[in-house]
DNA sequence: AGCAAGCATGTTACAACATAACAAGTGCAA
DNA sequence: TTGCACTTGTTATGTTGTAACATGCTTGCT
């Protein structure tokens, strides 16, 4: 198993490669808190607790959660709480561009880039599950002249690679070297 | 509702209009058969009966569908298949190349170029769950220097656009207007 | 203060999607 | 004719997601 202690940070926190890098992630996860909260706050919405416990357990690390182990988090914390809670916090990070839906996992990350317009592509390990996001500002316009010739709007377009990270990969090649050995 | 019977043909099957315009379907569905028969000969593949009438539910309409839908569908035959069956034969389908999986919806359609070897991108209505298959070459390519840079080996990109479908649009408008009358 | 409206949370119950594991049947070739 | 590889049958269960309604909290109005 490859060593992912986020120790130091060769890379700066929101850099994609962040996900599968070593990186002060304890910043990472502020980052992504403050810029919640600010937002919330400029735009009228609640960031109650139970909102911010989603978060900020999302924020943990880069792997994507599903709802039910995000739920079993709550209830380590001491909630007696059922699926629904789990799914409206979950549901109003997404909608409110804190959180991410990966439909590849049916699992959740915290937004790389809260409070930016974005068009994210998420790069899937399918080994680990952490998910680097990126910028896809070219997905939608590659696609548009091909839904305009058949006149389907589009409102939304998912890119999500799946693949293995660095180390992952390098953990498989340990893994195959050692059998064939 | 629109009208989507599939009467004459404005254009020809396996463009990607197809799934949004009127069109010979039975030929559609003649087409990816006879493709998925010939590839399955060719390739020592057993195109056996249940996955064949899987791939022929598939092909009645240009719709995802769940595998329960395609579950029910067989039951409707006189089969007393349990969900393992709808699952294995959609499995051998997808994995051959003879049908895609929508993530979006955990759902599957015919695949509407068998055979050819294809980046496919779908364009989903998210009112009548119709899915258009269309190229999509650039999206890996597009990735790839991030995908490098971060030293993430991708394997397969998924694109799914969801929007409405211009019979879709049409009504909605339609109920808009009556509705603001 | 009292109250009503709107939003958030608590809770029950269930729907929808998916697979592990093992038994039994089928077809082909040594 | 036996054995192997593959396919299908079947049971049971695991995972993901939501409808519906009760309760509680905040805010603003009077």
């Amino acid at each position: 198993m490859p060593d992912r202690s986020p120790v130091v940070a060769p890379v700066p926190a929101g850099d994609p490669a962040a996900a599968f890098a070593r990186h002060d992630h304890a910043r990472c996860a502020a980052t992504a808190r403050d810029v919640a909260a600010r937002a919330c706050a400029e735009r009228g919405l609640r960031l109650t607790e139970i909102r911010a416990r989603v978060l900020s357990i999302l924020c943990e690390s880069h792997a994507a959660l599903g709802a039910y182990d995000v739920l079993d988090r709550l209830r380590e914390d001491g909630r007696k709480a059922q699926p629904p809670v789990a799914y409206r916090a979950l549901d109003f990070l997404v909608v409110n561009g804190f959180a991410h839906r990966i439909e590849r996992l049916n699992a959740y990350i915290a937004c790389g880039h809260p409070g930016d317009d974005h068009a994210p592509a998420f790069m899937i390990c399918r080994s680990c599950r952490r998910v680097a996001e990126c910028a896809a500002p070219s997905a939608a316009a590659a696609l548009s002249p091909q839904a305009a010739a058949m006149g389907f709007e589009i409102e939304r377009v998912v890119v999500e690679a799946e693949g293995i990270c660095p180390d992952c990969r390098a953990s498989e090649r340990e893994a195959g070297a050692g059998a064939g050995a």
